[in-house]
DNA sequence: GAGAGATTTGCATACTTTTACAGAAAATAG
DNA sequence: CTATTTTCTGTAAAAGTATGCAAATCTCTC
């Protein structure tokens, strides 16, 4: 394997001339630069890494936090983020922490602080105070999507917003009895958005005077067809008091809501609406009404925020973004049924 | 930032006494251990990755190369490979294919050969020769699930004996009239088992006195419902030419498949049989037969493959390991129909 | 109690690269 | 033509850790 010196040797210019010619940002005169450039071509070399992070202090190299990577959200963002990074010369090594709790505990407290990325990018992670405080202390820029990091830039939407905009357009068609769909919090990775949307759907009924039924709050342990599924069924199952209209916390479930309203015989958007949020390429298919988020878009920026921290690390961001969202109307919701 | 050398003064030793209590694989006393081992974690002394890399040559680090990670199969793969490697002390740095093609070529010519890495795990991606030459020749070691990668260890499924066996379980129910749908190669970072699934399809049916009509094969650009969908509606349109099965060679198309019938008035597995591929969550919420190919087990077994040749890289393994596939019978298929 | 072996530590070097510094050569200005 | 600046190159010093070697101490055994 050919080393620096190699090429300095074949080329017959110093170790120091090598590394300006082959990195281009310091004087050499062209005729040297070609002549390098031949000669590490020739001998195959790659400068190695660990040489160049020892003395430069840098890695080109992120760290990406995810409480699971087999989940549509974050596998999407994961793909958004390691496209903006790729483009501009970082790689980007993965920290799933579903992976087991103690190790969790070792990717905060040695891998990442190890001096292995230059910064870290969370996605909807819990934090605790001291994990935080072992990144800033090695000086690790932090940004996070979803979570809500102190004194980490945070991209998020407004939940409150979303589970308002979602239960408002319902209450807008004349819906009363109107259920919800949402997330239990079963893991200690995740950052619980879940609360907020719920919190924000009753207070939107109240608004409308309208008092929330707590049989028609369901928590489902995970964003998955099968769940939306199995607690439309029960929701639905007592046609005499069942709602006109569930509002479910992922499209996935809205799925769910939809293949049960079909299996009862109920017609959507006739006798049932439904409306999902993420804008998930299955809502699409199923003309399901959403809150769009645009998780591409967030992953984009996230990541882009990180590269510009990373240019400028003193510069003044502000701590949280909202992501704007957006409803879109699709064929699963109607003006609620006249009353029986 | 606390160094080896803080943690030798403050702790009255050598570095090389620190060096050896901390890794704890050479003679030293329990005491100066203990001493070492407070003083450190007082001091928030983690050791620099960069530096032992420099003087090792291991990274503790594995780059997996996926084509996309926002796709079922990837990602399940992707996590279990994670699992299994974090278990054994390693970080996974990810290299995503569909980030483009220019960045595909630094991938293989910088990133990976750049000491970045101690092995490489391809999954599904098709590899040059000169890819392939460029890690042998920085001796990392390499194995490839689904691929063929010459001269690298291999898993993947018998996709010929996938074709047959499902082809062969709707023949064996008095199917004649069987369509397929697979997926066209639209990625040059893929493998291609779609054909091989195909000709095996073909050949099962030409082995049961059958011709294959050329129309009853779709081609779909990637494994979605929404594509099972469009090409189910296709091929079941017109009543008095349509098939009675349709092999799908993913579950995600079937399930495409299975909600066309539906909204075509059919009857499934009455009027229609339907077998997938993969054994998806969504298989088995849709009651829909298929293959089950244990995609988290190859990943497991494609894990601790590269963790056995990483202890022992001479060993001799063998090149491809056919992994075990099942036909799972679920309510999706049943005896063909009495001929109309 | 002496020799053999096992255990414990320190010294010094190697790993590979970037870059501050300095010196030489070339270009430009006055 | 001298003075100044710009361009080019080399020397040498880091960066932070692991480890071979040697030396010192300790533990047995006979």
């Amino acid at each position: 394997m050919a080393g620096i010196v190699d090429v300095a040797r074949e080329a017959g210019v110093s170790t120091a001339t090598v590394s300006r010619a082959l990195s281009g940002k310091d004087y050499v005169s062209i005729e040297t630069k070609e002549l390098v450039q031949s000669v590490a071509d020739r001998l195959g070399y790659v400068p190695s890494a660990s040489a160049y992070t020892l003395v430069t202090g840098r890695t080109k190299n992120i760290g990406v936090v995810v409480p699971y990577v087999d989940r549509w959200f974050f596998s999407t963002v994961l793909e958004a983020i390691d496209r903006e990074l790729v483009k501009a010369g970082y790689d980007v090594t993965l920290y799933n922490l579903s992976s087991g709790d103690d190790h969790r505990k070792s990717i905060f407290t040695k891998s990442l602080p190890r001096k292995r990325v230059d910064a870290v990018i969370c996605v909807s992670v819990k934090m605790s105070e001291e994990e935080i405080a072992a990144l800033t202390k090695v000086n690790k820029p932090l940004v996070s999507l979803g979570g809500l990091i102190k004194g980490a830039k945070t991209i998020r939407i407004n939940d409150t917003a979303a589970g308002a905009l979602a239960t408002n357009h319902l209450l807008s068609m004349g819906h009363t009895r109107i259920a919800m769909i949402g997330q239990s919090e079963a893991s200690d990775n995740f950052y619980g958005v879940f609360d907020v949307r719920k919190v924000a759907y009753e207070a939107a009924l109240k608004e409308a005077g309208i008092e929330p039924r707590p049989g028609w709050y369901r928590a489902v342990p995970r964003y998955a067809i099968s769940e939306g599924y199995a607690a439309a069924k029960n929701l639905l199952g007592d046609p005499h008091n069942a709602p006109s209209a569930i509002f479910a916390s992922s499209d996935e479930l809205a799925v769910g809501v939809l293949l049960a309203a079909k299996d009862l015989g109920l017609n959507v958007p006739a006798d049932l609406s439904i409306v999902g949020v993420d804008n998930h390429e299955l809502a699409e298919f199923f003309g399901i009404t959403t809150i769009n988020q645009n998780v591409v878009g967030q992953g984009e920026l996230l990541a882009k925020t990180m590269l510009d921290l990373l240019d400028s690390p003193d510069q003044k961001v502000p701590e949280i973004t909202d992501w704007p969202i957006e409803l879109i109307v699709r064929s699963s919701t109607a003006r609620a049924p006249s009353q029986a």
